[in-house]
DNA sequence: TTTCATTGTGTACATTCTACATAATTCTTA
DNA sequence: TAAGAATTATGTAGAATGTACACAATGAAA
């Protein structure tokens, strides 16, 4: 058997407690922080994401993610939201947290944590308008190199995005309005970088009630075309507990 | 079909490129920066946390995580080690981080961003020899309003646990060495807050192989005893990849 | 020695997963 | 316009897993 100690509700000691809180805050070290987005879209059957040319000579030529210094009293996901609207104009979209990164050495200007963000977004809404630094979709396998640490962080946030797809059918942030379930099983495969059985593919999808068959056709495909669907969200936002653990 | 727009492998503009590093990273506010560790126990079939009182005079006598600031170039998984070495003595425990939480309000100090970090531990394991700030366990379910946004951040990490111990075998972290089937079993019925069919469940936990009979039995219980078992970290660490969606 | 609480175990049924083949449709091209 | 190529659409049987459920064995307590 365990033994513990249960607390009982003392009154706190007097001595000792801090009233000046500001000043308390003021004595610690302050740290630069960024936010880094990792924005994944899906086109040609290849899962893409979104970079840009490093703007430090030091790392010419080298991809970066798109981020930004937080703000003052800036929430962090709202920085993250910020950046993603600045440099693709989208504002809903989808955004989650997957991690910090704070090596003390991983900016060369010094001491700056970033939390990386994942965003999911479908490659058709969305022109890039904005051609700064030469905002790019890449085709996620090609990434070599990259500026800082953010080949570890797109990887990362990658790992994540494959756990996350199988709890959560996200990967409908990344198709268009209407789609095949071809290109949704094309989707699957390319994140989760194995081949699935078409029939129970699509059986698993049907047993989920969560397409709803628009009754519109592909059109100039190559071959006989499939029928095209759109994602139920009302009925998803109804299950969503439900969504943990889908296989295929 | 979607179009997209590959990128090719340009020259860089010359233009325009930051030399001056450290000089950019200046120019960008600072925020302290705190680790907070939700430190989980499990002692008399009840899910517990570690906390102490606050030593801030506008939160007194609430309680609090034990939290710090980071120190310069120390990475935040280490402050958060650092943390629980510093308050519990132990080392070689479970630590993983959950999430950030940056509402600019958050710290009545001023901004202060903090990354919550999740820790199981084996309250037997521990002596709790450092006394200060009235560190104690916690029943979990009684815990109502804390400093700070602490609340908010446990419950949180909370969730965290309740889906983390379903995919892998965490449990046991929180655990003696030697525990009986029926402790595994109140554990993860104390976490999940659900009851659980015990045939089952012994029979989920015989089929992954897990638990090694070490041909001893309970004492001084106050009926029939269960057999012990230890966990088979070896066995676990090898199929670590495969513990994703326990269904009990 | 009886009673009580708890451990330990098995089976039948339902659900889900997995592997696999054929017919139907449309486009292409000869 | 007919034949061929590519792809969609669909079902089933067997395996594995999940779920519901009951009874005998053990040791402690009375």
């Amino acid at each position: 058997m365990i033994k513990s100690s249960i607390p009982t509700n003392h009154i706190p000691k007097k001595e000792g407690l801090i009233t000046d809180v500001h000043k308390l805050v003021e004595s610690y070290p302050r740290v630069p922080i960024t936010v880094d987005c990792v924005i994944f879209g899906f086109d040609e059957n290849e899962l893409k994401v979104l970079l840009i040319r490093s703007d430090l000579e030091m790392y010419k030529g080298k991809w970066s993610l798109l981020g930004d210094f937080a703000a003052d009293n800036e929430e962090l996901k709202e920085a993250a939201y910020r950046v993603l609207k600045e440099r693709t104009g989208m504002t809903d979209v989808y955004l989650e947290e997957v991690g910090t990164f704070s090596a003390p050495q991983r900016h060369p200007g010094g001491r700056v944590i970033t939390v990386a963000y994942c965003s999911l977004l479908n490659i058709q809404h969305h022109e890039l308008k904005i051609h700064a630094n030469e905002l790019h979709w890449h085709s996620f396998s090609s990434i070599k190199e990259m500026a800082f640490d953010h080949k570890k962080i797109i990887d990362t946030c990658y790992q994540w995005l494959q756990k996350r797809i199988q709890e959560h059918p996200l990967g409908f942030n990344l198709l268009p309005d209407k789609f095949s379930l071809r290109e949704l099983q094309n989707l699957y495969e390319a994140i989760l970088g194995v081949q699935l059985d078409r029939r129970n593919f699509r059986k698993k999808f049907a047993s989920m009630d969560l397409l709803i068959d628009i009754g519109e056709m592909e059109e100039d495909v190559p071959h006989r075309p499939g029928k095209l669907y759109k994602f139920n969200y009302e009925k998803y936002e109804k299950n969503k507990r439900k969504w943990v653990g889908i296989d295929f």
